[in-house]
This record gives C-alpha cells, structure tokens and sequence, in this order.
DNA sequence: TATACGATCACCT
DNA sequence: GGTGATCGTATAC
C-alpha cells in the first residue's frame, strides 16, 4: 500500500481533507499495527478561518501548522481527549486537516444485525465505528507524543492511499462541528464525511 | 501568577 | 435538550 507523499500535503486544504477519505491511518504501536479508514475530516485554512488555531497567529502551540505539510499536529483538547491533524499546504502558510473518524475494518469485528460480509466499511455497524476525534485518537493510542511527527515514513503513524478498486460513496458536506465562536467562518462547509454519517 | 475556555465525550433528563 | 470532567494554552494582570 503506498503512503501518501509530501507532495500530497502541499495541495489544497479542502482537495486533501476529502481525498483523505477511504484513506487508511495506520498506527505502529508496541509492535502492532492498526488501520483505521478515515470516514470524516475537517478543513481549518489560515488565519482568516477564525476556527482555525492559527487565527490568532504564530504560537508555540500553532508552530507546527505553519511548518512543512505532512506531520502530525497533535493537541489535547478539554483536558482529556486529543486530536489529530495533518498540516497541509506550503511551508508558512498554516492550515490543517482534522481527522474527526473513521472505521476499524478488522475482519474480526462482529458483523452488525442486518450486515452481511462484503458490506461497505464505513456502513459497518457500532463496533469498529470511531465517530469523533477524541475516541479515534484513543483507540489508536495517540497523544502529544506524536506532535510534529512526519507522517510521510512508516514508522508510528501514516496514511495510505485508498484503494482505487473500492467505489467510495458521495462526500457530504457540512459545517464544522463545536466551532460556535468563530462568527462567520462556522457557516464554512469544511467537513467532509462518507455518506453513512451525517 | 491568575484566569477563562476549548476543533470532546459520556451520561443525564 | 443540558452538564461535568479536567488541563494545556492564550491572554490578562
């Protein structure tokens, strides 16, 4: 499976976060790996998306968004959960990719009532569901640790390209989750999700 | 140094 | 629909 490239990131934002979806994140952890497909993404483009962190400017925590595109821009959120970003777009000009779900396609996942094998991954039913950016940064055991890292090698943490054979169903569009604060900029269509998810 | 609050989630009514 | 948990970060003092 081929990772997905510097030269990836450095397009544009809203391209990235809905070509990220059907894209598998792996995660290297204690000698294992895990693959989760990405069913759900969020755009946060420059310092005018008054969602976006870097709308209040260069900070040591915003650093890394201004940075190279293709590392990891971790951060804890409400004292408990942690998020997980991919910074996008050229060097200095900050903007990310938030990872809000995905799908555990383990074959040793019980099929859901009504699912038969063969069923689309990202219609499979509550078990391997990481529907939000809390629960899919704790099952796959990412925390700060992993700020700035890389993401363009195979160690720790990756993305995948999407396999070209499977038909993935329509985006949809939608504004932005828990962004409440940021005026104007909330109406943004900036969330992407698979189409068995609102 | 102090304070307010958040790119969430689980649990409650 | 609403609320509490819990702490890093930004900002005010």
């Amino acid at each position: 499976m081929k990772i997905l490239s510097r030269r990836f990131y450095s397009q544009n934002t809203i391209k990235i976060a809905q070509e990220l979806l059907g894209c598998f994140l792996v995660r290297e952890y204690r000698g294992k790996i895990m693959k989760v497909i990405i069913t759900e993404t969020e755009a946060y483009i420059g310092e005018n998306d008054l969602a976006c962190h870097a709308s209040r400017g260069r900070t040591p925590r915003t650093e890394v968004m201004y940075g190279v595109p293709g590392h990891a821009y971790v951060y804890m959120i409400y004292g408990m959960y942690h998020c997980l970003n991919v910074v996008t777009e050229e060097k200095d000009f900050p903007a990310a990719v938030l990872i809000r779900g995905g799908i555990n396609p383990s074959p040793a996942l019980p099929l859901a009532k009504g699912e038969s094998p063969g069923f689309p991954l990202w219609q499979r039913g509550t078990k391997g569901d990481l529907n939000g950016p809390g629960k899919l940064c704790r099952f796959l055991k990412i925390d700060r640790k992993l700020n700035t890292w890389d993401l363009t090698k195979s160690e720790k943490l990756w993305i995948e390209e999407r396999d070209s054979k499977i038909k993935l169903p329509k985006v949809i569009k939608s504004r932005r989750i828990g962004i409440d604060y940021a005026k104007h900029c909330k109406e943004y269509l900036w969330r992407y999700s698979l189409s068995s998810r609102t």
